[in-house]
DNA sequence: CCTTGACTGATACGACTGTATGAATTAGAT
DNA sequence: ATCTAATTCATACAGTCGTATCAGTCAAGG
């Protein structure tokens, strides 16, 4: 049924089971069970259930990180830029639909953040930081402190992966629809813009 | 060093055991041990490790739903029990800082919803729906479907309780004054205020 | 003083955990 | 065909889990 090899079923495993039941929750036996592999597979190919949960981690991050920071430092004006921002999250979320779950995990969670994440966090802040600049100096974001402005964008992607499946049980069938999906980006995008924007003046 | 009774250290403790470790991170024997009572405390006083759960879950979800309620149904224009929704939030999560982490995990993770948080969510959503409604006819929200609106509401207090602890690295010994919070809440107001208000005109 | 019920305490049980071990099997190169 | 290295496999180990058991303690009522 699935002819891929071992590590990469062990991953494809790993992740749905994290997902699912969060680190401690999940265990090297449920997830080689699932990736019809051996007992000693997590150990032989990763090292450890620390080490598979920190490649899956990666699996998501570093492409994650990498989309945004290329949205936040495109050739556009601003407020383009912070739009592609939202979209590179939703998307990225999308893409991989049982990442969100992991990483919200992970930053609700006290304990220290596991590398993975660490790291594309310290990659994006510095773009995002300057995207707020850039936008402050257009005049399409409204001045003041960058901290609840970034706050303010990154929640809408943050907290949609968060509620997915209970916004989907209130919605019905038509919340897995495109349309529908493209619609809630569009209007994160616009509740945003507008949210920023400095004092109502005419933009053309 | 405590007097309260043992299943008051209980809770106490679990909670904190809880937020700090999620569910099944979280042992009895941990817990127990923190309250300073005898490993078969909770099966006594309790019944079993998830009906504790479900106790410290409701210590919060009671007053955080009576709260929401309350502010979602005064007798005020719309536009400012919307934010007076948004600090209701913050403030309870304020209150009960172990909190939100637990309730986060379990909207993220895909299983069922323990009943304390299930209950509240039934009990919150249609008066939040109204609320949306009374804002489109009072003419302080734009029109268009509730459900992200709604959303785009709910992020605000939400993700800044996701991402407590990083923002505080991030911002300093700052991050706890009180003026930094009132300042967090406000712009949050605002930002969902301008967000959700209808086309650029002026409002007096 | 004695009894009764609420509670505490120490211990035990079976199930499950992550990891280690070493033999069996397989694949690739010579 | 033969050797070698990579991988798979079954099993074992020590530790932890939630819960049950039952003897001990304690306070209140008679």
């Amino acid at each position: 049924m699935n002819n891929d090899s071992t590590p990469k079923r062990l991953l494809t495993a790993a992740r749905r089971v994290f997902a699912e039941r969060g680190y401690e929750g999940a265990s090297i036996r449920l997830i080689t069970a699932r990736a019809k592999a051996n007992l000693g597979a997590v150990t032989y190919h990763f090292g450890s259930k620390e080490l598979l949960y920190y490649a899956v981690l990666s699996e998501f991050t570093v492409p994650l990180g990498q989309t945004v920071i290329d949205r936040a430092t495109a050739a556009e004006p601003a407020s383009k830029r912070i739009g592609g921002v939202i979209e590179a999250y939703y998307e990225q979320f999308a893409r991989f639909p049982d990442f969100p779950a992991l990483v919200i995990h992970e930053l609700a969670l006290g304990r220290k953040l596991p590398p993975p994440i660490k790291d594309t966090l310290e990659r994006v802040q510095p773009a995002l930081f300057k995207l707020i600049q850039d936008g402050q100096a257009e005049g399409s974001v409204r001045a003041g402190p960058p901290v609840p402005i970034i706050m303010s964008i990154l929640s809408q992607p943050f907290y949609f992966a968060m509620v997915r499946r209970l916004v989907g049980q209130v919605v019905g069938p038509e919340f897995e629809k495109p349309e529908f999906r493209a619609m809630l980006i569009q209007h994160a995008i616009d509740f945003v813009r507008r949210g920023l924007a400095p004092e109502a003046r005419e933009v053309a």
